[in-house]
Formats: C-alpha cells, structure tokens, sequence
DNA sequence: CCTCCACTGAAACGAGTGTTTCAGTAGGAT
DNA sequence: ATCCTACTGAAACACTCGTTTCAGTGGAGG
C-alpha cells in the first residue's frame, strides 16, 4: 500500500505550496488531505521525516528542470531557465524554495540541511556545462554572476510580481554578457 | 524608564540576530536577556509588538546603510553596498533580512507585511538617485539588474560563504555595466 | 504618613505542538 | 478457522506557546 503513501505526500506538497512550510503542523495538514496524525507518523516517522520528504520533492522538481535546460550556451539556458523561473504557475513552488533556502542558512540541522548550499553548486554545475571553457576564474566568475542576476531576478520578482521590468533586466544582461 | 526598555530592545534584537525570528519564543528570550516574559509583554504590548520593533530595527539599519553610500554614479554605489554585504560582522543580520523577506512573501499580513517590496522599493530609489537620467526604461531594468546582482550574490555569499567568487562576479558587471 | 501608579514576579489559562499508548480492524497466508 | 502483519482511530501525554490574573513592590507627590 505505497500507493496511499504517494497520494499522501503528493497532497502534502500541494498542500505546502499553499501555506508554506514555516508553520506547517500535522494537524491541519491532516484533516486537509483526508488523513490523521496518527497515519502520516506511522508513514513517515516523524515530522521532519515529512518535512525532508516533501523538501526532497522541492528539489526533485528542480533537477527535473536541470535536465529540460541542458544543451546550448549560457545564454540560451539563462533565458530558459529564466521563462521558467517567471512563470506564474511556479510562484508558490519558488516562494517556497526561497522559503527552505533562508531557513536552511540558520540552522544546519534539522531537515533543512544543507539546502541552501545543495542549490546553488546544483546550478553553478548547469551553468559550467553550458560554458565552453568552464576552468577559468573568469568562467568561474561570469557562472556566479549569471546565476546571481536569476536569484536576484527572482527575489524581486516574488516580491513585486512584476515580471516587465525583472525580465528586461535579465534580458539586459544576457544580451550584453551572455554570448559564448 | 524607558531606558530599560530600550537596553532590552537592543538586547533581544542581538538575540534574534543569532536565533533568528522564525522560532522566536518569549520565555527563551527572557531568560538570555535577563527578562521575564511578563516584562516583554508589558513594555511591547504583544509579542507581534515586539517582532515589529525589532523588523524597524533592522530597517532602521538598512536604510543607515543608504545614507551612507549615497553619492556617485551607479558603479561607485554598488560598490560600496556590496562591501557593505559582503563584510563578515554583517553577516547575521543579513540572514535575519532574509528570513524577513521571505516569510513577508507568504504571510502578507501579520508583522512581517510588506517587509519585501518595501526592500526592494528602497534600494531601487536610491540606485535611481545615482543614475544620471533615471525615467527612462534602460534606466530602470538597468538598475534592477544592478540590485539583482547585489542580491543574487549575496544570496550565494551567504550559502557558500566565498567572498572571492561572489565578488568577483560582481566586480565583473561593475565593470562592464556600471560605468556612470 | 498615605496614596497613587508605573512596574514586576509567580502562577495559571487555554490552546496547540509532536508523539505515544492502546485497542482495535482488515486481509492475506497457513 | 487461525495467525500474523499492515494499518488506523481515539485518546492521552508531556510539553511549549502567548497571554492574563493577581498580588505585590518601590518610589515620587500630596
């Protein structure tokens, strides 16, 4: 019956989506998906077992994303993962991300471990592949700086909506710096 | 007695700067600063109070920080804001303005409201201050490209900890960028 | 001296937390 | 039919939380 066990943490994720994981506690997320505290400790341990499942399919739907932007140079793969990083639909998912990436930054135990640092060499690695000579200090340095325009891209983005002015600034920089 | 009151304002926001503000807890909190619960209460009003007293504080730093890059072009302003992040005595309480930013995202009401637009809005009116024609829309992606670099990489700095790397990208749009 | 009032310690309140205990129930294997 | 195992509901446990109640304390003003 692992069947139960996967629609559970599939409603559980949905569920984070919606109300973050901050203040997520086992009550109120049971009686939403249809559940009891009881069966979601008996499936999963304990809490932070949750936690850590649903974080692990945070970072399982980024990797997906890795692989669907492979190919190509710093720009092409900049402006995909851009369009993907403004699309509406993936707001909670990435308020959410930003959500593990701060907590993790405070406390190196617990289920958030290491995310923080798990997700910035993730992308550091994407970008290297894209890059022709990717063993310089200068590719080292233009790798940072074009992931550092996405996350900052990104932040102003959660934060205003406005996706206009955050997409022209990083077509700005892929015009001027992203050719290779 | 509202010296008391500030000594323990400047206390607890010491306190928050190690733990953090996402399990913040008045009992805990008493204890190191040499407090009772009751006291914190009756000095803050409610714990909210409190959260929002220690939010304008570090406000209150931030925009410190603000007058004093003021002046000079784009370039010479970034500069001087990203040594400001980059310095390690900062370190924690950009953690906490992170995790301020974050959570403002998700919970638009409580203390943290509106913690993450007014952020961004801030530092872009002063990046407008230091460009010469500020009305125009190159103008304006280009100073969001600036904070989003600022912000990126300050992103990557606190997860990884390497200075060099981090500003040497930001050195590296400075340069090609940043000019008047 | 007495009164008033800002201030504070101790304890309790009610609610919510993760987790455990116990008593089952269902369903397949023997 | 019996046994075993996987699973689950209800309730309790042992907290912690923010906040309130109540009984003071200490010092200034009359």
């Amino acid at each position: 019956m692992t069947d139960r066990r996967d629609d559970l943490l599939r409603q559980a994720y949905a569920y984070a989506l919606e109300h973050g994981l901050a203040d997520l506690s086992l009550r109120p997320l049971a009686a939403a998906i249809g559940s009891s505290p009881r069966v979601l400790l008996f499936l999963f341990g304990s809490k932070d077992g949750l936690v850590r499942e649903l974080l692990a399919r945070a970072r399982a739907d980024e990797l997906a994303l890795l692989d669907r932007v492979r190919g190509g140079g710093l720009a092409e793969v900049a402006e995909a993962v851009w369009s993907w990083l403004a699309a509406p639909e993936h707001r909670a998912l990435l308020t959410l991300w930003l959500e593990g990436y701060s907590r993790s930054l405070l406390a190196p135990d617990g289920p958030w471990a290491d995310f923080a640092r798990a997700a910035v060499q993730d992308w550091l690695d994407i970008l290297a592949d894209a890059q022709p000579s990717s063993d310089t200090v200068e590719a080292e340095a233009e790798r940072t700086l074009v992931l550092a325009v996405l996350r900052g891209a990104l932040l102003d983005l959660l934060a205003t909506g406005d996706v206009e002015r955050t997409s022209r600034a990083v077509r700005t920089i892929m015009a001027e710096y992203g050719q290779t």
